[in-house]
DNA sequence: CGGATTGTTTTTAACGTTCAAAACGTCCGT
DNA sequence: ACGGACGTTTTGAACGTTAAAAACAATCCG
């Protein structure tokens, strides 16, 4: 494996003229940074990165947490993860895993790879209602930037990208209007929820906007779960009110309305239109179709690494993002 | 950010005697050592990974690149990828992602990583039927190991784990049959797949074994997608052949023949017993459950960690593991 | 008592890179 | 011709760690 040393000696330069052909070519006369570079290449040179690193003290490394899966499977990870990598290589930076457990036992993992030099900072998600990392590692002055808010109290710390869960709601209320729905459910979690509250707020002020009726058309899922999901609607039409629509608060919930409206004899997308939310690979295997609000991963990912990687100046940034429709049979006009 | 030097002033010794006191313990004498770990423990000190591992070059990342979703959603990339990360973490390692080209436009991004000392080495997953990744990288003298076999020839550049196809058909030949099949069909891929050679193959051995007819009974789908299978299935029992299990070489394609069997009034579970592959986060969640097999991740994951950081004592490890069968609705005795 | 042996600690020299400052030319204006 | 200014290249020195060898200390044995 060559090293500059080898590549300045071939080259019949010095060291630090070879290092400046890569970092700062425009400092050296044309013909040397031809010669060194054609060394360069003959040589097949690759700077050490661990040398270059402990020089400058920056890694270029990314901590990432995997999600530890058996509370729920994140259905879209795969995607997340791609856009990530690919933002993060971008600007010639990778992202590192690792597992940690939830919650403040987690810190000093976080704490630890920093400490070590092993990331430069983190990218968060799965965030909670109550997070503790955000206000840890903004004490520690450890850079972070969070993919979805804590949903605690309107400061947060630190920077953060989020999808706009009530314009997502507000855009499936409105698609299902548009194809002559009048009496729109909404499917959700129970009121902790921070990401429940944002989502079922847009669906309620659309509704109120477009002139049609919410009050009893809330029902408050305990889980994300099928089973709930399909659970909730019954009860949803047992409770003797009309209703032609659904806009579910995930695709989990919205398969278990499918799957009640199917067992009810009534055919999802001509009966009954449904949405559900995130896009999951579930959607658009299911028949019909689930109609679902996709995440903009790249752009997600994308504002991320700016974010993370640029000079922080002063304020924190914050990033809403508006999810896109995607429309699939289950809310084919009725 | 405290140094081997500073801790070593505090404790006063050499840097030297502090780095020994981390790495080779049982040099110090008791007292000595006691002392230096007070201090250590007093400046939270925590070694530089850059520095050490540009004298050792070692880096102690091992990399893995994320597969373009584009193709087809990896459904249990996030379990296999939890997995991995634990793994490499007992080890003290950890996982650095990227993205890469397939094929050979990939191998320059993967000997780039290696060559500026980013990584120690690869796992290799998406192995492909004749997956030229492997032979290059042993070309290049590029520690490896695959998950996956390239179904090429018999003996494949490197060392791998890969998960019994062929045995994993049999268990479900087996299930069926214990509740009372006898006339299991297979939904498969085209020949070129050796993956679907492999699980074909055992459902076709253990049928035998079984005094069961395979003739007539293996339909093989274009794709990996729930279309298709059900079109497949549709095919299957429109032969006028009776059929009363179903092996599906995937989930995806399972559920496939849940869609058909359930669109022609038959019950899944109840009139014909239906199996997948992979258990996927999909197998739970539809109703009937699909009974599936499930990759043992851990146990990969495990064994390709340590087959990668071992010593690679001559000739490549090979490592079969079997699946385990995770018993659902669609295969209820009939 | 002296040499060998063993156990513990320190010294020296890297690993491959970049920063900061110094050195070397070359050109210019007065 | 001389001092200054600029453009280009080189010279130390350092980043934080570990390997190898040297130094030192204590113990043992004949």
């Amino acid at each position: 494996m060559a090293t500059l040393k080898q590549v300045a000696a071939h080259a019949e330069v010095s060291v630090q003229t070879v290092s400046n052909a890569l970092n700062a070519p425009h400092r050296l006369r044309a013909d040397t940074l031809e010669r060194v570079n054609r060394s360069i290449e003959l040589l097949n040179y690759r700077p050490n990165r661990n040398a270059r690193s402990l020089r400058t003290s920056a890694v270029e490394l990314i901590g990432y947490c995997v999600p530890s899966w058996p509370n729920q499977t994140h259905l879209v990870m795969d995607q997340f993860l791609h856009a990530l990598c690919a933002a993060a290589e971008r600007t010639g930076r990778h992202i590192l895993l690792f597992t940690a457990p939830g919650g403040v036992d987690g810190m000093p993992t976080y704490d630890d790879l920093h400490a070590r030099r092993m990331v430069d900072g983190f990218v968060l998600s799965q965030t909670e209602t109550h997070d503790p990392r955000h206000g840890w590692l903004k004490e520690q002055d450890i850079p972070f930037v969070s993919f979805g808010r804590v949903w605690k109290e309107t400061t947060q710390p630190g920077p953060w990208v989020d999808v706009d869960g009530a314009a997502g709601s507000a855009m499936a209320v409105r698609h299902l209007y548009e194809s002559g729905r009048r009496r729109i459910a909404f499917l959700g979690w129970p009121k902790s929820s921070g990401l429940g509250e944002d989502r079922v707020g847009g669906w309620r002020d659309a509704c109120k906007d477009l002139g049609l009726p919410t009050s009893g058309l809330t029902v408050r899922c305990r889980e994300d779960s099928i089973e709930e999901g399909a659970r909730a609607t019954a009860r949803l039409l047992d409770s003797g009110r009309t209703v032609d629509g659904i806009v579910a608060l995930s695709d989990i919930l919205a398969l278990g309305a499918l799957r009640e409206l199917t067992r009810r004899g009534l055919t999802p997308g001509h009966d009954v239109g449904v949405t559900g939310f995130d896009d999951s690979p579930l959607a658009e295997v299911v028949s019909p179709g689930l109609t679902s609000l996709r995440q903009p991963m790249d752009q997600i990912a994308e504002e991320l690494i700016t974010i993370l990687t640029g000079s922080s100046n002063g304020s924190p940034v914050e990033r809403l993002l508006r999810p896109e429709l995607v429309i699939r049979g289950s809310s084919a006009p009725g």
